[in-house]
DNA sequence: CGGAAGATTGATCATGATCAATGACAGTGG
DNA sequence: CCACTGTCATTGATCATGATCAATCTTCCG
């Protein structure tokens, strides 16, 4: 279980046993948390750092009206605020989807293990980086994507992010999120995610019961929404899709 | 001019005269750049870290059908990838909007006043991840957020932001972007924004002309699109808005 | 003065929101 | 074991925000 985080470190920088053994020591205060509560809320004083073992969770902000927008999704191997800690309060919220085992690492011991891995040091890093990446890729999904290719995209996304920790299986993983969870995440009405899941199902493109997502082949969801994994920094996985020239004045036309 | 970087950081931290004698040492090689040419490009191998001195630019992405998603502005006294350059490679570009002066510092100069100005290096992290939190922010905008509300959330972030850097006279600023330039990052069409500007215009919470902007009545203004400035973490402003009582299900009604 | 980029306006279209039921299903208590 | 309840998913009908298409109009600049 606890071995999510160190695969996904791996994936980014070659690590050596002690590197690994510091990493399985920080995994002491084991916190098993029910589905859907707070991690962590908006206005408190972050002072540890949540990494989730198992379960999936989440990063949310509600407005003064009462919606709900949820800008990252964290799974097994994800810290969900390893440098907000250093902000005065929190911005935002820290929410289960599903039941999570959930350590708190107090930023002493992060601060310990930076001072002496190195290696440990530029992966956590390297992750830091990644997310903000993610973070920038779903402002364009939201900016410049319609809703079947948006969330295809997240789907191609949670693809490559559960297998790099060994979460995906037969081209499948655990999508424990509602309708409107997903909702909320994209920008959509809970209808029209309903209507457009059903529309990738008809497509062949996915499949989706009992909270497992499968998709039923890989590249062709990927074309379907120009999915390019170069913001993941994986380090295999490089793009072969095709590319623009850039400059100014969207360029129209296919 | 290269006090913006210093003045913005002072509004993090107390910085002490070494400090700024440091900071200051910083901006030598200033590269002066015309409006609309790129810092940096996908793909690029990032070596040095981009500060604004004046002018502004942008990070954006062009999608394989040519739409742009810009995901950045940056004002005088940002950086526009203080750690980015750790990543194996671009995967975004940074262009001008306006004609700017830049400066291009080795990662090396920045690892050296990390090591001996832990003021500055604590003001700097704290500027990373209220970046960080912008670019959230602007996921809750493109989100959450309707057109008019959207673009007023934009204004008076940067309304904020220049304030910060002494760039507000008269609650007006410069504001050089071109219609398509705002349409390409608040995800609507170049028509919409102009509409919805002229909406903005007619209930005279806005003027713009020649490149200026002028925010009428500022409160009313952060009203209008429910502004909360907490996610700034300027040390000043903080908010008086309604709260919302956090969980789940988008609690109904106002 | 001429040309190009940007702004503005109007007409029409369409994606996705809203409103209103209904269905499926899991968990709970009798 | 089964009715009861609440949550989540599904479907249909209608509405509206914002996109698209097509002209001008303005401004800026060489």
């Amino acid at each position: 279980m606890q071995d999510a985080l160190i695969r996904k470190l791996e994936s980014f920088e070659e690590l050596i046993d002690a590197d690994r053994e510091a990493l399985r020591a920080l995994v002491s205060r084991v916190r098993k948390v029910p589905a859907r509560s707070d991690l962590i809320r908006e206005g408190d004083v972050p002072s540890d750092v949540h990494l989730i073992l198992s379960g999936y969770a989440c990063r949310y902000k509600i407005l003064p009206d009462g919606q709900r927008q949820i800008m990252a999704y964290f799974v097994p191997g994800d810290f969900c605020d390893l440098n907000v800690f250093i902000l005065d309060q929190m911005d935002h919220n820290i929410g289960t989807i599903s039941p999570c085992h959930a350590v708190e690492i107090p930023r002493q011991a992060i601060e310990e293990i930076m001072a002496n891995h190195p290696r440990v040091t530029r992966a956590l890093m390297w992750c830091a980086l990644v997310d903000e990446a993610v973070l920038r890729e779903w402002l364009v999904n939201l900016g410049s994507r319609p809703s079947d290719q948006r969330i295809a995209h997240l789907f191609c996304e949670l693809y490559l992010r559960l297998e790099a920790v060994g979460h995906v299986n037969d081209n499948s993983y655990l999508f424990p999120f509602t309708q409107n969870e997903v909702a909320d995440t994209m920008g959509l009405s809970d209808e029209h995610v309903n209507r457009t899941l059903r529309e990738l199902r008809r497509l062949e493109l996915i499949t989706l019961k009992h909270r497992v997502l499968t998709i039923m082949d890989v590249e062709q969801l990927k074309a379907y929404c120009g999915f390019n994994p170069n913001y993941l920094h994986l380090r295999n996985a490089r793009w072969s899709g095709r590319r623009q020239v850039p400059w100014l004045n969207s360029v129209q036309g296919e």
